[in-house]
Order: structure tokens, then C-alpha cells, then sequence
DNA sequence: GCCCCTGGGGCTTGTTACTGT
DNA sequence: CACAGTAACAAGCCCCAGGGG
């Protein structure tokens, strides 16, 4: 079926007829700067807020634009911009409450500022199938890379790659020594709420209380997450004097926290435990159910994000609650920062992409941002209690 | 700075030297075609594995693209096939666990399908928010929405508007007649796990134990997966003639559910409740161990979901799994039917957006898909037992 | 003469730079 | 100067014509 209607250029010859061939498709510009009488430039000017159009014509043009029910081509846009207004997110393991409501946030956040993000979840989290999420979202053209995901080695795999965007992880550790082979090319911008800070706040929380013998049971040992709250809860253990047991390794997982549970039941010494996670202390929970151990009678327990069930453990648990929405922003701010996006100023309008000026280059001429500053809180429930004298 | 040092179209005139002019910027088909000793045109049938290419010319044109590093524009292809190979997901309401593993599963699938993903999450799920978000997507030129979300209202404000693109939503709820207003466009396409089923797999697993007071908590008034479970709670008992009392509702929160706990402890005959969903069944516990009312001993309790964290919930909890992931790889195969992809010949390749002939239309000229096909499956834990005699 | 390749030219929808009254 | 239009350009895809065997 050739010609599809359109007219292209409306030779300056004889006009047809009156009837200005209605297009099938979805409308163009030209489409509106016929019917408005305009040439399809100062259609451009108008879309654009651009000056030098007279208000008679905008309104013609605007009219125009409502009738047809025109819309740009992002396509098009993008190619002529050469920007594609959108950013990749890269979501990689288990939606757990953490990271899911941290890329909530972000996406939010993202819309609030005019970019569209493309997602590329994924459940696995091995090199492999990251190494490919990457690459596609750079085939995509994205101008920014987003990693939520709190393992160590995605972060440094995603570092190894030259995306030739930049990258922003959510990443609570501080980036390792660059490696010679990546010379020049400093790491991901990293974003994070301090995890050091919200273990330390449960273990002095535990010696506030009196006890002495206090456990750990740590996330895998891949997270960098379960690494900080290992060494926030070390660090207030020996400032305080205290014995720094080995800890016991968990996965997250509930069912890892009912086999910490056990362990730490048969150990007579330990009087409380910090938990790394909610999930795990509902599993530890469940193991002194099962072997009559009281809590906090016999052992208190602390846990970590305070999920909204931890509230209905029973009993209530004692947690270190963060604000996930909060870090999602953070991380879009950062990339707004990284691309050198002036302020906060969010495209309130018709989703306008914000015009930018491209200020760091590709991953940062100056070194890449580390931001840590959201601190958790303590959330005292009714797992935790003095030690029994 | 005009001239990028781009030629377009190489003159046939005298070449001026043998420097080929190394293109700054992004490389593109003709930087390739240029290195390669080619026209743009072969170029791009050895992108699209056309026929009708040398193989030794093959060899010669993929060697320039890796020594360029070409890859081509996904803005000019999108303009040119008149295709954006996106389709928009938008995810409203909490980040809770079924919606996040659904959208994970969509996520995947749509991957394999060599679709890009882009998303529009949300959490407040009012009217506004969502048609913004709708036409967001419509905006970006997505070529299908997919809504989940499980508000009956999310859904009817979504059938509501015309986005001239097919929608896909999780509905567990079969589509309402249609009003007129709407006449001769098809609401959306509904996929969804069969909660009916669960719920009468739920009931009728405590009858079967011998339970005839079976109270019922409910999710909030305006879910519709909510709806149906109570629906098949209701009818399971009825059908064995046992009195369908009032159901106490919830809103999905273990809060509710230890709102609901106190009320069935205060009802003397009942031996049996069926929580609507895990996050309550556990604010019902919560409140039975509050009360020193003995489960399953004094009441049997059934959930719905299966979380990961429900086999350690104490006691561990009979409940009813879902298959989330499976759910999300069912909505995307519904996408590529309403969009008339053939097959589930998942592009493995190099991400080629598939080929597809434009079956059904818009939103369908025949009527919306309808699946609800997938079973869950009861998994009998602690928490459920004969009643007392 | 037909098939296998290859190339030219035009089309996609906007943006930007330069002209022209 | 204020306003509008023309031309070139962005980076691909597709139809068709044509060279070589």
C-alpha cells in the first residue's frame, strides 16, 4: 500500500481540493502546521516554548495540536536531541521490602523530574546475566544506569564494565582501592543509607539495656549491607569492651534465622542477638518459640528495616527502621547531580525533558559522588528487655 | 561548531586523503559502512540478518561495527520501523510481595520476549495519578500498558481511557458489563491467578477437618482479588450448608489483622478463620498469642500468599501459594497475543525487537482476553487442626 | 534471462541554523 | 527587532533499480 496519504511537502502547485487529505496515522507536525497554516517550524517553536511567535499563531497552532490530538515522537525527539530522556534500572535478586520500595521511590522521583525509566529486573544476580542488563540498557541509550541491589559483587561487576553512561549503585560499602586495570575510570556513584550507623544503634541499644553477651547474626556474606551492620555491631561491641563472638551467617532468609536461632539457644552464654534483618529475626523468633526460650526474658532480639509486619511479630520487634523511599530519591537526585542537571527542578509541566548540559562527561571527570548521610532509627518494640539478673 | 567531521554522503568527487575522517561522536551505520568499503544499505541488512549479503562482505561490515563499536540508535529504529519495542508497566499501590515478584516475572518474560520495559510505578493509586501515568506511557509510545495493581478501581479508571494502545491488567475479578459510555471499546485484558479456587481450596480444607464456624477476614472492600476470595470462602460454605456469617474486613495490613484477631476472640463459637491474606493471618496470631488463645488448639487459621516469611511464623502457617513469577510470565504472553506476536519465540538473539503484523488492532476488535486459568496450591502447615471436641 | 548481491534514493518526525520580510 | 519560513541534519528502514555471473 504505497503512499500512505501523507503529504509530504505540499508542492507549491495547484491545491487539489479544499479537503487537506486527513491523515490515517498518528498526526505529525506537519499534519498540525497545515492546519494551522503554519509552517512545521513554528510548530517546533511552539511545542518548545521557544520565543518569537506571535500569541495569535501559538493559539492557532495550539488549537491545531488539541484538534488532531498531536503528540511528538519521542522517537524522533530523542534522535534529533540525541537524548533519550530515560534511565535504566537494574533491580537485581529478590524484590524484597527494601530494595522494592527503594526503586519505588526512585521511579517516582525520576518521573517527578521528567525522565522515563526502563527496567530491567531481574532475580538472578550473577555477573553474566548483569553484565547483558547493562549492555542492554546501554543499546537503549539510557543516560544514567541505576543498581539496586545490595551485592557486593554486582557493584563491582557493573564497575568493571565501561557503560559509557554513568553509573549509580546503592551500595553501603565505600568503593574498594580502584584496581590498575580500570585506571582512570573511577567506579559507580554510590548512594546508601548508613548501615554502620543503624547496627551501632541496635548493639548500644542491647548494652544500654545491661547486656553483655551479645550475638550476631549477619546477612550473606555477599551483601554489602550484612557487611556494615557486621562491622557497626563489632565496632560498638569492643568500644564497650565487650567480646566480639563470630558471628553467625545468615542469608536473609527466614529460614536461615530459625537455624541461627537454634544455634544461638544452645549457646548459655548469649543474652541477646542482633539480627540483620527482620525476616531472619522472625525466624530466630520462631526457634526460641519452639524451644521455650522467652523473649526478652531469656534473649532479647533486635532486627533490622522494620518491615511494616515487624510490629506483629510476636513479640513485637525491636528494629532499625529506614526510610527506602527516601534512598530511592536519593539515588535520582544523584544522577541528576551526575548529569549535571540543574536543582531540584522538577519538570512540574508536560513532562518536558529537562534540558541539561552535559557536566561530569561520561562516568565523572572528578571522582564519583559517595553519599551516606541517611541515618536509620531505632524502633523499640517488646523483644528487647533488660538481662535477666 | 558546525561540522561534526561527519560526511554524509561521500562525495564521488576526489577523495581529499586516506584519513577517514574518525567520527567523534557515537559512531553510526555510515561511519560503519565508510570503514567497511560499503553502503549504509548493507549495513543494515547485516544488522537485520537479511539475506541477500556476501558472506565475506558479512565478515567485513561485522568487523567494522566491533572495531567501531557501533551500535545502532534505538530512536532511529523506533522512527523508522515505526515501532518503540517498549511496553509501559505500571505498578500502583504498595511494593508488596505479590505485585513486585508478578512485575518481576513480567519483567523477565518481556526481556525474553526482546521487549524493553518501561515503568510507571506509583504509590498512591487514586484516579488522577493513574491516568497520568496512562497517557505518560501513551506519551512514550508504548505499544501495550499492563496494570498491576489489584483495585478494582485502578482497573475501571484504566478501561475508562482511551489509550489507543491494548491493556493488559491483573484482574481476578471477570470485566463488569460494559457501560455504554464505553460502547464498542473493550476493557482491558485481563489476566490473573484464580482466587476463587484458593479460597475454596482454603475453606473447604477446614471443613474437611471438621470446622463449621469458619469466620472470614477480609482484604480491603476494593480489591478485587479480595472480593473473589471472599466469594469463594462464601460458597464453599454455603454449598456445605454452613452458616455464612459476616466477614470482618481488613486492608491487607497485619494491623488489620490483629484488629480482626480481637474480634474473633471475642466470638465464642468460632473454630476457624480464613485469613485473606498472610500479613494479617499473622496480626491475627499476634492477637491470639496476645490473648492466650491457642492456635490451632482453640482456632485453626488458613493465609493466603505463602510470603517466604509464613513457615516461620509461629506456629508456621497453613496458607495458600500463588505462583507470582508465573503470573507475570502470563501477562506478557498475553501482551504478544493481543499484539499478534506469534509464538513464544523468545528473540534470544541479539535483542531483536520481534516482527509482528499488527493482528488485533488497538485494543482488540475482538473481545478482551480473559484468563484466570493458573490454580494455587494450599500448603497445609501448623496452624490448622480439628477443632476441639 | 534469472539469481545473487549491492547501492541509490526516499521516508520516518523532529530540531537547529540560517534567511527573509 | 519581531516573526515566520527554508534547508540541512539526526540515524535508521524499505522499495526498487541495476551490475555481475
Amino acid at each position: 500500500m504505497p503512499g500512505r496519504g501523507r503529504v509530504s511537502r505540499q508542492a507549491g502547485g495547484p491545491v487539489e481540493a479544499d479537503v487537506p487529505a486527513e491523515p490515517s496515522g498518528v498526526p505529525t507536525m506537519f499534519d498540525v502546521a497545515r492546519r494551522a497554516g503554519v509552517s512545521h517550524q513554528t510548530v517546533s517553536r511552539v511545542l518548545n516554548g521557544l520565543t518569537g511567535v506571535a500569541a495569535s499563531t501559538k493559539e492557532r497552532v495550539e488549537q491545531a495540536i488539541a484538534d488532531l490530538n498531536y503528540t511528538p515522537s519521542p522517537a524522533a525527539r530523542a534522535m534529533a536531541k540525541r537524548r533519550s530522556g530515560s534511565i535504566g534500572l537494574i533491580l537485581a535478586g529478590r524484590p524484597d521490602y527494601g530494595p522494592s520500595n527503594a526503586a519505588l521511590g526512585f521511579n517516582e522521583a525520576a518521573r517527578d523530574s521528567g525522565y522515563t525509566v526502563s527496567q530491567a529486573s531481574m532475580r538472578s544476580i550473577d555477573a553474566d546475566t548483569l553484565t547483558q542488563a547493562v549492555h542492554r540498557l546501554v543499546l537503549q541509550r539510557v543516560e544514567a544506569i541505576v543498581l539496586i541491589s545490595g551485592e557486593r559483587d554486582g557493584v563491582a561487576v557493573v564497575s568493571g564494565i565501561d557503560a559509557g553512561v554513568p553509573i549509580v549503585a546503592v551500595a553501603s560499602e565505600p568503593a574498594p582501592p580502584p584496581e590498575p586495570a580500570a585506571a582512570g575510570r573511577p567506579g559507580p556513584h554510590r548512594v546508601a543509607i548508613d548501615q554502620y550507623a543503624g547496627a551501632r544503634l541496635a548493639t548500644e541499644h542491647l548494652i544500654g539495656l545491661g547486656h553483655r553477651a551479645i550475638r550476631h547474626v549477619t546477612g550473606p556474606a555477599d551483601s554489602m549491607d550484612a557487611a556494615e551492620r557486621r562491622r557497626g555491631w563489632g565496632d560498638a561491641m569492643a568500644e564497650h569492651g565487650l567480646e566480639v563472638r563470630d558471628p553467625i551467617e545468615g542469608d536473609w532468609l527466614a529460614s536461615s534465622g530459625h537455624a541461627a536461632g537454634q544455634a544461638l539457644i544452645a549457646d548459655p552464654d548469649a543474652t541477646a542477638v542482633f539480627v540483620a534483618n527482620d525476616q531472619m529475626a522472625l525466624g530466630v523468633l520462631h526457634a526460641c518459640h519452639a524451644a521455650g526460650v522467652d523473649v526478652p526474658g531469656n534473649l532479647s532480639i533486635v532486627g533490622f528495616d522494620d518491615i511494616p509486619e515487624a510490629a506483629y511479630f510476636t513479640p513485637a520487634l525491636t528494629t532499625v527502621r529506614q526510610d527506602f523511599d527516601a534512598l530511592g530519591r536519593d539515588v535520582m537526585s544523584t544522577v541528576l547531580d551526575v548529569l549535571g542537571v540543574p536543582g531540584d527542578r522538577g519538570a512540574a509541566g508536560d513532562g518536558g525533558v529537562p534540558g541539561h548540559r552535559g557536566a561530569a562527561g561520561v562516568n565523572g571527570e572528578h571522582p564519583a559522588h559517595e553519599r551516606t548521610t541517611r541515618v536509620p532509627e531505632l524502633i523499640v518494640r517488646a523483644t528487647t528487655a533488660p538481662p535477666r539478673a
